[in-house]
DNA sequence: TTGTAGGCGTTATCAG
DNA sequence: CTGATAACGCCTACAA
């Protein structure tokens, strides 16, 4: 650990500089010395101080990444194909988790300053304005699920409109001419996007729309679990049912079966995301499938292009698309298929 | 970000040592040229430069956390109790996922060395004396649900045994006499601990053994699946079912309703982990509790003290107790408690 | 209480 | 192709 590029130097009998060369690949070094040198090297095990390398050069191959709240698998997913990504292009990846309100967002990118290249933030939760004064203008940011209409950051979203709308769609297609909604936190723009693709979904069929049909969730299970057990009271009684998220839908099948009522004879019930457990529900849940793992690659790959084009880097804005995937909860007749 | 310690310096009327004894709370500075040190700082929009700080002190106020594989939502919870800590402590956590071989962990470990100050290695597959191979010593480790017996690594695990000890005994006391597993990879440390509890429980108490009632899994819900569908043509039938986690008992219930075997009536079944989902399955899930972001907190509770005691540090493998928790999947009768 | 100056381990710019 | 040597930004004795 205290063996430095010195040690290396004097041990092979050359200066710090041609060291520096091999384990740099950089200006030309004759090829019997540089196989001495590696070999010296590996004998001493050496392994270049990265802090010091950081100090000349101003990089630290590392980007962060600023996440809501650690919570559930769809954050897992995000993060391995964030890491992934980040590894397979010899970057390292600084995480830091819980960021809710905005000054805590704030406090972790003041203190992430300095020690990363760039920044994925997801802060679903905090509007574009409040974001963006608060996003370091010398660091390329990629934002994640974020609110960003009338910006210009590069940004990666999932298509949360486009997948409510169909799914919506697709659930009036079947006959069900009651829709209700379990919503997400009105703050998250996840939630609000898959509000709005609901409504628009039920404006261009001309269906039935009430404001009582929209139930505030939170993403969660037990979130889910009330707001349908408030449902399951409603006069008419809604014939189909759009979780915001699959957490919620869950929760939701586990309150109507204690209502007393049938998934999909009685009501038709779907998610969003299409976690890897949706299709071992019972009965298997009709979701908007997600790539998550794909997202946080994405993302990550947009970043990694940003950190190194770094000046003439085009933004770029993508919607990433979802998938309609039907099982039996929506009233699919097969079991063969099912799952 | 190009602002210096030499900036603030000169614009404060001050030495850079002045500064610095300002920024790190070291040696006496007058109240009223700190205050005016602060304020200069402040409107510079000045943060110390943390490559140039590591370089120096020789540290680098991060932890680095090794993952097998980011997946699901156990890994999830993990690192929330990991990161959580870690922010409270003023350090940062850089992850490293995807490390299922011997291989990728040493490359991991390398990439880190000289990054981080310490080190949580979670990695169940692979063995005490590869990994002890492997390990830096220099660099404080701990490790996290890996087998450690016979070593002096400090260490946190859950306690797999007892858990699935008191599981299969509690299945056995409600009438269970045929109690089958559906165990996790051989190689994994965590999978070989439970299914230890499970034979000591079947053997303390009496109950038959079969070799054919071990079948075998890979802690996925497909795998769950596919192993309650074998398990389903057995004849006789067991009665009971101990997946080794929640996952594979959630994959193990959609097959066993595919196979009209109702759950607890004909077969009842139990999971591992208690993850938030497990109460909200159909039926609710008797599973094993673990407090799993608090197995990520004590982690890196041992790790800080280990990284700031540094020298004159007591090794401890801290062991983290399981609950039982009773729902209708293995024959709960109440409805109404079964949430 | 404050300032001066040396050095942490590398890289990069010059000469040779 | 190789070797000195000046930065990089900061901390920390040691002096004042």
């Amino acid at each position: 650990m205290s063996v430095t590029i010195r040690d290396v130097a004097r041990a092979a009998g050359v200066s710090v500089a041609t060291v520096s060369r091999v384990f740099n690949n950089s200006g030309p070094v004759h090829e019997e010395t540089r196989a001495r040198i590696r070999e010296v090297a590996g004998a001493l095990r050496y392994s270049p101080n990265s802090a010091a390398r950081s100090l000349i050069t101003a990089k630290s191959n590392t980007l962060g990444v600023l996440l809501p709240d650690l919570y559930g698998e769809f954050f897992s997913e995000v993060i391995r194909g964030i890491d992934q990504t980040a590894q397979q292009n010899g970057y390292h990846v600084l995480v830091s988790s819980s960021h809710e309100t905005q000054a805590r967002i704030e406090g972790a990118m003041r203190a992430m300053r300095g020690r990363v290249d760039g920044l994925i933030v997801m802060s679903p939760d905090i509007d574009a304005p409040t974001l963006a004064a608060n996003l370091p203008d010398s660091l390329p940011v990629v934002l994640l699920n974020c609110a960003v209409e009338g910006t210009t950051y590069d940004a990666i979203t999932v298509d949360n409109f486009g997948g409510a709308y169909a799914m919506v769609r697709h659930l009036l297609s079947t006959g069900r001419n009651r829709v209700a909604i379990i919503t997400g936190s009105s703050r998250n723009y996840d939630a609000r996007e898959r509000l709005r693709g609901y409504r628009a979904a039920l404006h261009d069929a001309g269906a039935e729309r009430q404001e009582g049909w929209e139930i505030p969730g939170d993403f969660t299970e037990t979130g889910g679990y009330q707001a349908a057990r408030a449902l399951a009271m409603l006069s008419p009684r809604p014939n189909a049912l759009f979780a915001a998220n699959d957490a919620m839908a869950i929760g939701a099948l586990s309150a109507l079966r204690k209502a007393d009522l049938s998934v999909p004879g009685d009501i038709a019930v779907a998610g969003f995301d299409d976690i890897p457990m949706a299709r071992y529900m019972n009965p298997p849940l009709t979701s908007v499938h997600v790539e998550i793992s794909e997202l946080g690659a994405r993302a990550m790959g947009v970043l990694l292009a940003a950190v190194q084009e770094k000046n003439r880097h085009e933004r770029q804005q993508v919607t990433l698309p979802t998938t309609l995937v039907v099982r039996q909860s929506c009233g699919m007749e097969s079991k063969q298929t099912g799952m």
